[in-house]
DNA sequence: AACTATTTATAAGA
DNA sequence: TTCTTATAAATAGTT
């Protein structure tokens, strides 16, 4: 439109067409906001260049959520309830799922069971009856776990005062309690008096807490947690 | 811009503001129209006057709902996700109680008990012992239904058979087959001899059906099913 | 980004 | 609304 005519149709040289985009931009943007003052329009102009950069003009007496909602309702264009009756739908099917869910676990715990047939009643025993053999097949195994770690935490209660022995027989003393060995059993370390705490054991009033000794020969000693 | 310079201000002649509303409107879609083959790019316009009429303008290579979707996510201006995303919460939140009952399930069925502690075990063997009874207690109902259902199907075909017996002595004749009366036990009624069916009964040729005698003076009886 | 020859848009009138 | 047309504004090609 100056300096020679042009056909309107793509500009191939990259450059030159930036550049066009950028001036009939600027160009279209100052007709909107001329056409707004003039006018008392509302206008709202969007786009995206070919390189995917996004540019906007609004009047300044209104907003793009207006704008856009006005443009829905006269239009009465779908421009996201398609979106939203989708996930409607999504969201019906994981309730649908949830109540199926809550139905197999109240069947499962005995309840809801009145409109069963026979045949179901006697899979579901057979259900309860496997799932009830798995679950004490874990019970056991979790007790058996707990005996195996109390036997490695009297083993080290054991050691712990084996030492002490040792060292205090090294001193000349006398122990005044001993551990009695029943032979490796699980039960609990024979402690036939009655006391406080199943592992407690007498130590020297200087060796209260057998790790405070700085500097001293004593070999400190943990208790397994 | 032509026949004299204008003033950028509001037009107060409201005749003359529509039509230069009309005619920049056209301008203004003209220009974005060029600029969308020009340079590639995709244009939104959406205005309405002061009248409230709502025009548009769109290019052809784009739809508004993805030029505004585009729009959203560039700017991160909130249109329309208000509803969305309260959606979108909810359907997680069901979502994760699906998870929940799933692994319930599972826990009940005997699976998945790896990470449960004694106590939790002890629980599930509790409940599960709890469901078994429930269970069971259902499979002995519906037993004793279906053979209360057989008593009386039982009782239903004694009936007929001894009517039909009555009737048949009326008329000098023998029945060919008795049925044996073992006091009211619920066990089916004696029948010891090898047969098809343990309901079988003898009827005369002409009373096959038992209810195609129109015009006879035999009573008719129906089985239960 | 600035310049400017030219095209295009449009204000006012019909 | 559309047409006309004088004139303002926009802009293509150039620097």
């Amino acid at each position: 439109m100056a300096r020679g005519k042009i056909q309107i149709k793509l500009i191939e040289n990259s450059t030159n067409r930036q550049v066009t985009y950028s001036k009939r931009r600027n160009g279209l943007f100052k007709k909107a906001s001329e056409l707004t003052v003039l006018c008392d329009a509302k206008v709202s102009i969007i786009m995206i260049s070919s390189t995917g950069k996004l540019h906007e003009y609004i009047s300044p007496t209104v907003t793009t959520k207006e704008l856009f909602d006005q443009y829905q309702k006269t239009t009465g264009k779908d421009l996201w309830s398609t979106h939203y009756k989708a996930m409607e739908e999504q969201l019906e099917k994981v309730k649908e799922v949830n109540r199926k869910l809550r139905r197999e676990i109240r069947q499962t715990m005995g309840e809801s069971l009145n409109d069963l047939e026979l045949e179901d009643v006697l899979h579901l025993v057979e259900d309860c009856e496997a799932s009830l053999k798995l679950i004490r097949d874990r019970k056991i195994k979790v007790i058996s776990n707990q005996i195996e770690t109390s036997k490695k935490k009297v083993r080290n209660v054991e050691d712990i005062h084996k030492k002490l022995l040792h060292e205090l027989e090294l001193r000349g003393e006398d122990p005044q309690y001993g551990l009695v060995d029943d032979g490796g059993d699980y039960d609990i370390i024979g402690y036939h008096n009655e006391g406080p705490r199943i592992f407690a054991f007498h130590l020297q009033p200087n060796q209260q807490c057998l790790h405070n000794g700085a500097g001293s020969d004593l070999t400190t000693y943990h208790l397994l947690e």
